[in-house]
DNA sequence: AGCACGCCGACT
DNA sequence: GTCGGCGTGCTC
């Protein structure tokens, strides 16, 4: 018998599987899937049995060992790895790797994660009665026999002086048993009633489990998603199928996850980057072994590898966190779609802020659209108001107007808490006016240029389009042309100094690293020992503050003015999802909005909630400009560490882009990645934006087959990038 | 990726 | 004469 074995580089190269010859002592043990140790050149490493066949004339090595027999992947995942290869043009073992926590990963030499309590009990052949009756005398012993007789006892809990005596007359005995190391155990009774539009949404989705329907819940902040999905899993369990539920990142995960165990205790597995590897080892063996209904977790949750796979929901479907930002780039809800259709079942997408591929798929009734518009309970929508910071700039307001200062000082009287949003710098530097707040902007791409010192000019990072920067603005004529940003701790300064009796907290990526420290200061808030909230977009998602009836927005404009042709729907996103924290009881909330562009279109449609207004205004930009959802996009680097062959093998790969595609496709470039130098690598970026074109897909792939073997330059293929 | 092989320059 | 630099090529 042989093997085709799939080895643990993930190079390029490499990305072929090696035939070996299993050796008569594995073939009763030896699956495809599992994970093995194989001779390799002069090495030993470690590789996954892709198939097993019975006649091979080639050459052959033995494969030396199985390492996992129970922990493989099974022929979904196997099968999940060939699409993602083909899909984003990775290599096949980096696809697998993906799938696996650290602790199985293919490359992964240690050998047990398992956690395991020892106890002692009487060893059952021994001759007790007549091993007591010879050791009258020794009491302690005695003592333990005796505690033994009717269970066992843990193996730290007995003393070791007596216990090592009984051992030498072969009285007792070790015995194992495993355990996870996390236990929950739920305390809430599942007898929540939904309302009308709950049910609805609930009652359509439950109709369609065991068909490969795709739901688009577009639900307002606060109207009870959550326990839509609460209830899909009680239907789950009664069925005994399975669940995956993703959410964006763990500052709503801790939350989310709470009301999971609440109600579900032990029969939900958990996954996030805040597990250690050997938790992660743990709820993946939970899943494994079929011991729990649910799985919640973050982008790599949608690999659990669940038999009877009953339903799929993503929540917040919207948010970027769910394409992997290395290879492979994968998209989780790519990855959603490919399992449900695999298994045949529903996908809930659900979101207050879908995204426009998402509405634009849902209005072609490719998904299925449900609404949910009522808030729960009593909760009312908030009162937006936007402050125009040109004004407050003439002020001396540099970062808070005296709105908001006001609002700050009633809620803190009032002992209500505050949250206040500080959009976080892009990485890329762009100019604008401090007067007027205009920002130069492509006028073929309608992205914001990019400013660079070293040749004094601006740029478009899609197309390349560049003009010269004189500082003066072109809109009041002022010589106020600047780049500033404020950062998290200036704020949380200023707050300090202006309301001192103020307890405030901050919460960040630099506060939050720490393991549950998240937690620690969600639970702070919680319990109201802070009085406001001051954050990046971390603090924007799903949190559920009943106290907090003020949001103030700090900067607007800085999430309006990344370079990207998403910026728009990102900010009208995070606005509206930041301003649904406030008033989430029965207390009426308020959002201000700091912004030097009140006239901008997406403010005012935030102001006015009107996702749909919001809506309509991008699609029409995204048609005319020809962006997704109208066409796919591609993102391809040629990087190296040499300028010159770098820019001339981008210039040559889009000349065959360009002789290689239809009528229809673009391509443009190449520019200058938005991260031109990134150590000691200079970065080439072609855009692609194309409607059907398996060409240039064919060539794409050509393309970066041929680079295989180049050891000066790398290609970078993203497919369907939501950030160049 | 990792290692062997191989072909040049500077040392005990 | 030999040690060791890293450029090239191959691994079932």
């Amino acid at each position: 018998m042989y093997a085709n074995i799939l080895i643990q580089y993930k190079i390029k190269s490499l990305d072929h599987t090696f035939t070996y010859h299993i050796p008569d002592n594995l073939i009763s043990d030896i699956d495809v899937g599992m994970k093995v140790y194989v001779p390799f050149g002069s090495s030993k490493i470690n590789g996954i049995v892709l198939d097993i066949f019975d006649k091979y004339d080639g050459e052959t090595k033995d494969i030396i060992c199985i390492i996992s027999k129970d922990l493989k992947l099974n022929k979904e995942l196997l099968e999940l790895g060939k699409y993602i290869k083909d899909k984003y043009l990775c290599t096949l073992i980096s696809a697998y790797q993906t799938m696996l926590p650290s602790s199985l990963k293919v490359n992964n030499r240690k050998e047990s994660y398992e956690l395991r309590k020892t106890y002692i009990i009487l060893n059952k052949e021994a001759n007790i009665d007549e091993y007591i009756n010879n050791n009258k005398r020794a009491k302690k012993q005695l003592e333990i026999i005796e505690s033994l007789k009717d269970n066992k006892i843990e193996k730290k809990e007995l003393s070791s002086s007596s216990l090592n005596i009984l051992f030498k007359n072969n009285i007792v005995k070790e015995e194992y048993e495993s355990y996870y190391r996390i236990n929950k155990n739920n305390s809430i009774k599942d007898d929540y009633k939904l309302t009308d539009e709950q049910e609805k949404a609930y009652k359509t989705i439950k109709d369609t489990f065991n068909t490969n329907k795709i739901h688009l819940l577009h639900g307002i902040t606060g109207s009870g998603k959550t326990e839509v999905y609460m209830h899909l899993c009680k239907d789950i369990i009664k069925e005994d199928k399975r669940v995956i539920i993703l959410v964006p990142e763990i500052s709503l995960t801790t939350q989310l996850i709470n009301r999971f165990y609440d109600r579900y205790g032990n029969d939900v597995a958990i996954f996030h980057s805040e597990l250690s590897d050997g938790e992660k080892y743990d709820e993946y063996k939970k899943i494994y072994n079929g011991e729990v209904h649910i799985v919640v977790g973050t982008r790599s949750a949608i690999f659990a590898p669940v038999n009877n796979l009953g339903l799929i929901i993503i929540d917040e479907e919207h948010t970027s966190s769910y394409k992997q930002e290395n290879n492979p780039r994968y998209n989780a809800i790519d990855i959603a779609k490919w399992r449900c259709e695999y298994n045949n079942c529903p996908l809930v997408l659900g979101s207050a802020t879908p995204t426009l591929e998402s509405m634009a798929r849902a209005q072609k009734g490719v998904y299925n659209l449900i609404t949910m518009n009522k808030r729960v309970g009593d909760a009312k929508l908030p009162v937006i108001t936007v402050i125009n910071m040109q004004e407050e700039y003439r002020k001396r307001n540099m970062i808070l107007s005296d709105d908001l200062k006001i609002a700050i000082d009633n809620r803190l009287k009032n002992k209500e808490q505050i949250m206040l949003l500080l959009n976080r710098r892009g990485y890329s530097t762009f100019v604008t006016c401090e007067s007027c707040g205009y920002t130069y902007k492509c006028p073929h791409c309608d992205i914001t240029l990019t400013y660079h010192k070293t040749s004094n000019n601006m740029r478009c990072h899609y197309c390349g389009y560049t003009v010269m920067f004189d500082g003066i603005c072109p809109e009041c004529k002022n010589k106020s042309i600047n780049s500033f940003g404020l950062g998290t701790e200036k704020v949380e300064n200023l707050v300090k100094e202006l309301f001192p009796s103020a307890r405030v907290v901050r919460m960040d990526r630099d506060t939050t690293t720490k393991k549950g420290s998240h937690e620690k200061i969600i639970k702070g808030i919680e319990n109201l020992e802070y009085d406001i909230i001051i954050g990046t977009q971390m603090i924007s998602k799903g949190l559920d503050f009943p106290r907090v009836t003020l949001v103030g927005i700090v900067n607007a404009d800085e999430s309006l003015n990344i370079p990207d042709f998403r910026s728009g729907e990102n900010t009208y996103a995070l606005l509206s999802q930041v301003s649904g924290r406030a008033g989430r009881a029965n207390l009426q909330g308020e959002v201000i909005i700091q912004t030097f562009n009140p006239d901008n279109k997406t403010i005012i449609n935030v102001k006015n909630n009107n996702y749909l207004s919001n809506y309509e205004y991008e699609m029409n930009i995204r048609k005319l400009l020809k962006y997704p959802p109208y066409y796919y996009l591609i993102g391809l680097k040629v990087i190296s560490k040499d300028y010159d062959k770098a820019s001339k093998e981008a210039n040559k790969i889009i000349n065959i882009l360009k002789n290689n595609k239809e009528d229809n496709t673009i391509v443009l470039g190449p520019t200058t990645a938005s991260q031109f130098k990134l150590n000691n690598l200079y970065r080439f970026q072609i855009i692609i934006k194309y409607k059907k074109d398996n060409k240039i897909l064919n060539i794409l792939k050509e393309i970066d087959y041929n680079y295989i073997n180049d050891k000066d330059i790398y290609i970078e293929i993203d497919v369907d990038p939501i950030r160049f």
